[in-house]
DNA sequence: GCTTTTAGCTAATCACATTAGCTTCTGTCC
DNA sequence: GGACAGAAGCTAATGTGATTAGCTAAAAGC
């Protein structure tokens, strides 16, 4: 028999597509080894475990959608960055429903290069909230603002919850050009509240 | 042996109990059955499956989160009611790890009940965003971009997605305060973008 | 060609969900 | 008060999916 010629990445890639396919939780060792042509056990040269193999895909995911979003914002300053970003974000979110829950997992408490990973795709949105002046507690929180808007919204709409008629498309939008017109508005936040 | 007096109602009770406590994808039928000192088997006279339990706790959750987020607003307009809805709605999700993971579930297509729950869910934001004088498609954009803001910060916040020091209450406030500014703006919205 | 390494395999174990069928409370009807 | 129907619990058994043990043979280094 001749040999599959697998390895770790080769193994959490295909995961990855399958993840999409098939949803992330019903990803199954059976159900990928069979993808691969080759029996359940063979996977485990190759992954320690299915645990292993969700962070993995977790990992690439993260990856994935960080760099996505931060191509599609290059060249873009303000506002039209910002869009930029979420447009591909939530793009990245639909087209990838398996991966893009993968990207949700919180790293395990020590797992320093999962923390490093996620830490790392933030940083693409630092660099656009920077674009308006903001610093400090006002970039932070401008940061976790449209980080939140961009998760919940993809998050709810692969969920399925938003039933209404109203243009998803058109809901999104407002919801972010809502948000960047606050971060025009200064820093009058770090003050009162 | 003395009957222990179960229910469905008391089963998903206590699956809800133990779902805050474990996680609710580590809730199992056996760790259930422990907790209310019977033999997994038994369960199965009370609900159908796991499966049905977990719908179970997911209907009770999202009632639950409704009805406190809209008690909280109770009395209150606008910007207030906004601020008392949010903050009651993250305050539970923290408190209720468990349950609030299960209120995020989809309900799934034909499940008619499920989605009068969940519908009913998104009720009382449409009541609070009517006190703006919102309405039709603008009104749909301001509930979906509260819920969208509000399930993302607190889902990103069980995660334990905010690394970063700066307090995590006043970036909270901060994202509800830029989306309440922006509803305030009127509905310039619905024309241009 | 020979040895070492190791990918892939089969067989076996384990954890959980779930089903089948038996036993025993419990409430109701006489 | 006792007999009965129905339901609640139980034990034993089945099935699926993860994981481990140990064997075999393909590949790579010599």
């Amino acid at each position: 028999m001749p040999r599959a010629g697998l390895g770790p990445a080769t193994v959490i890639a295909a995961g990855a597509d399958l993840a999409d396919e098939v949803g992330f939780d019903a990803l199954t060792m059976g159900l990928l080894a069979e993808r691969l042509g080759v029996r359940t056990p063979s996977l485990y040269r190759h992954v320690e475990s299915l645990d292993a193999l969700r962070r993995g895909i977790a990992l690439q995911a993260k990856r994935e959608l960080g760099d996505e979003a931060a191509r599609a914002a290059v060249g873009r300053a303000g506002p039209d960055a910002v869009h930029a970003f979420a447009d591909a974000y939530r793009r990245w979110a639909r087209d990838h429903p398996g991966r893009y829950t993968a990207s949700l997992r919180a790293p395990a408490a020590g797992d320093e290069e999962d923390r490093r990973v996620s830490d790392e795709s933030v940083r693409a949105l630092f660099a656009v909230v920077a674009g308006f002046g903001l610093h400090d507690d006002d970039a932070v929180d401008a940061a976790r603002a449209l980080r939140s808007a961009m998760h919940g919204f993809a998050s709810l709409e692969s969920a399925g919850a938003f039933g209404l008629p109203r243009d998803v498309d058109r809901s999104y939008h407002a919801l972010i050009d809502t948000l960047v017109s606050g971060l025009r508005a200064g820093s009058p936040r770090s003050a009162g509240t």
